[in-house]
Formats: C-alpha cells, sequence, structure tokens
DNA sequence: GCATTCTAATACACACCTGTATTTGAATGT
DNA sequence: ACATTCAAATACAGGTGTGTATTAGAATGC
C-alpha cells in the first residue's frame, strides 16, 4: 500500500473526480438549485476554492456530470445486441432490457433536474439538448437494426417509437421514484413491459 | 364601473388569489426552489407581510396551488364523457383529447416541480401523493367506464393502463416543453396518438 | 537549491432571504 | 364616535451564499 506523491497532474484530476462524485450525491439529496458550491465543495473534503479551479460554474459541473452518465448509458445500450441470436431472444432480451431500465437508472433525477434547468437557462438548454438529440437518434437507430435483425417491418417510425419508449420510461420511473410505496418496482415493470409488448410486437407480453 | 370598499373577507379573498396567481407565474419562470417568498409577494403587489398572513410556509401555497390546478383537470376529464354517442365517436373524442393534452396542460412543469419536492420532503410527499393516487384512480375509473360503454374488454387491467397513459403522457410533453424546437407539438401528437392506439385499440390512429 | 508555476485555501465585500415581532391603519360593531 | 379587530407593512436579528482577489505551499524546472 504505497501513498505515493502525487504528480500536479494526478492530483488535480482526482480532486476533479471527487467534486464530480460530491455533486452527484448532493445534487440527488438536495436537488441542483438548493446545493451550494459549498456544499459540493465540503462534501467532496475541499474548499470553494478548489471547485473553482477546476470548473467555471456550478452549470458547467452539471453538464460534465451528465456527460458521464450519457456514454454510460450509451455503452449499456450497445450490449444488448452484441452476440446476436434468434428472433424470439432477441424480442425477450430487449423487452427485459427496457422494462427493468427503471431499476438501474441511478441518475434519473438528475436528468430531470438538468430539463428543468434548461426550460429556464438558455445556455443550458443549448447544451443540453444536443444530449437528449444524440439519445433520440441512437435510440432510434438500435431500433431500425432490431427491425431488421427480427425482419419484421416497425409498426410506427422509428423516431416516433424513440421518443414514445423513452417518455413513457422516464413518466412511469417518476412515478416509481416519487411514490415508491404506492407504485412498486413490480408495478412499474408491468405496466413498461406491458406497453412495450403491445406498441412493439403488437401482442402481450 | 364602482369600485366600491371592500369587506374584509373580499379583501383578505383578493389578496389570496392574487398571492396564488402570482406565486404560479413566479414558480413557472424561476422555479419553485429558486423563488423567493419575497417574489412572490412582489410580484402580486405586497410585502412578505401579505404571504404569511395568507399562508403558512411556501410548501402550503404550492399544495393550495396543485389542488386548484388538479380540480381543474379532473373537471376537464369529466366532460369526455358526456353526451354518450356511438362507438366509432367515442373513440375519436378519447384519441383526440388524449393527444392534445400536452397542448392543454399549462401547468405541466408545476407538478414536475412538485414530484422533486415530493421526493425531497417527505411531509409535502404524503400530501402531493394523495393528489397523485386520487387522478390515478380517477383515471382507471375512467378507462373502465370507457370500456363498458364501447363495448371491447381492456387490453390491459385499468390500472396498469391509467399510469402508462399518464406516464407516457408526462414524458413527452417534457420533451416537448424542454425543446420544442426539435420535438415539435406536431411529433408530441403523433407519438401520444400512435402509442394510444395501438395500446388501447390495437390499431393504427 | 532556488525561482517558477500552479492548485487550493483564505479574505473580502456584498447581496439576498428567512421568520418573528411589532406597528399601522382601515373595516367592523355598538 | 369610539373601541375593537384584523390584514398587511415594517423593523429586527440573523443566516447563507456568491465570485473575485490575494495568499500559502507543494510540485516542477533549471
Amino acid at each position: 500500500m504505497k501513498r505515493q506523491r502525487l504528480t500536479r497532474e494526478q492530483s488535480k484530476d482526482q480532486t476533479r473526480l471527487r467534486l464530480l462524485d460530491a455533486a452527484q450525491a448532493i445534487f440527488m439529496k438536495k436537488g441542483f438549485v438548493a446545493a451550494s458550491v459549498e456544499d459540493i465543495a465540503g462534501a467532496a473534503g475541499y474548499t470553494r476554492g478548489a471547485f473553482y479551479s477546476n470548473f467555471r460554474s456550478k452549470n458547467e459541473l452539471f453538464l460534465e456530470l451528465l456527460r458521464r452518465d450519457h456514454e454510460a448509458m450509451q455503452a449499456g445500450l450497445q450490449t444488448i445486441f452484441e452476440n446476436a441470436a434468434t428472433r424470439e431472444e432477441m424480442e425477450e432480451r430487449v423487452l427485459r432490457y427496457y422494462s427493468n431500465l427503471h431499476r438501474e437508472n441511478k441518475c434519473f433525477l438528475l436528468w430531470v433536474e438538468a430539463k428543468l434547468l434548461a426550460v429556464r437557462d438558455g445556455r443550458f438548454r443549448i447544451r443540453f439538448n444536443a444530449f437528449l438529440h444524440e439519445k433520440l437518434e441512437q435510440l432510434s437507430a438500435y431500433i431500425r437494426e432490431f427491425s431488421t435483425r427480427v425482419g419484421t417491418p416497425l409498426p410506427l417510425p422509428a423516431e416516433t417509437l424513440a421518443m414514445g419508449l423513452m417518455g413513457l420510461c422516464d413518466g412511469v420511473q417518476f412515478f416509481y421514484t416519487v411514490d415508491p410505496q404506492n407504485v412498486s418496482s413490480e408495478m412499474a415493470e408491468t405496466v413498461l413491459a406491458g406497453f412495450f409488448a403491445r406498441v412493439v410486437f403488437g401482442r402481450d407480453p
């Protein structure tokens, strides 16, 4: 266990990372607006000096946070289509992935906060919407890919399906997040699976 | 145009109403957390004294605001089923209502803010979830009513349909609200109508 | 080893908000 | 008319936050 001296770059990267992780936790707990720069720096074990030396503003840090999660989710999506199999297996895999999204998606609240910020801050909106747009396009591409692989034409245009499925998932997850007492994880799954199967496959799950 | 002296009760009701309307506007513009009691009172043409004399807290006022909108929406929903008609006309009416919700729903952002607050404030959550729960139950009831009227069994349990449809609508409207440039009102309508028709009617709109 | 460079801490000056306590003045009741 | 009551304004006593400017000290380079 050698704790050797860190070079400047290593040290700064470490600080940056700790600030990002701390900010994520604080944003989850208190919300973006209520989270102060002091809270974040403090939770990471620094003072505001470290924060402003690493990020121009809270918004800047937030976008970085979203970029991290955006890339992670993109990577997760990619794995579904690897190791192609029979049509039945593909359908089953896609359905299970979709109807369990609400359990995985740890950063959901972050994206909701970001959307609200985007509504009110034009600068932020431009950069944020780039993520949303990319997400929609990637999902559309996967949907087309799926259609080709299973050899069935799509019931609706890929873009329409993409937006509907993302919207549905977000909407249902919001219910689940706000009121897990009444809206159980199983209920959310039932809804997602039910709608997905009817819209995409035209049958029951 | 007689501007006669107001009685105490009238005057207080007026103040209360102005505060509520001002708060709604401010919450929309700046968000609930960023809105200060001073902002609200100021926008209504009063000082904080008037605010605290009419509401216990910002949360309290917020719940009142939600109650107003909740009742208005409930009333809107009720009108669809009045003047029963043929099966085709009913389906058409329901479909049009649903796929245009995102245009009417002026207070959408208020409900998003409320959900975020509910996640973080236990007291608020209990009272807020009562609204959500009631909304879900009412919608389920209407769905059952619809099924009876058109004489077709439901493709999914009424509760499942209710949650899915509400979630879908919320999710799609969020896209539309955040990025109306890329996600047009027509696009939102297409998605809502497409999903609704496939899930509920098992056919294209 | 000494000067330089850069990260993070600290100092500063100011802005804004909260909730309660007290006061003011208009509406009410007799 | 006069005393009472109540809505809303104002006074008060803090508390928290911001961003910049300056400083301290460790890493780097010669």
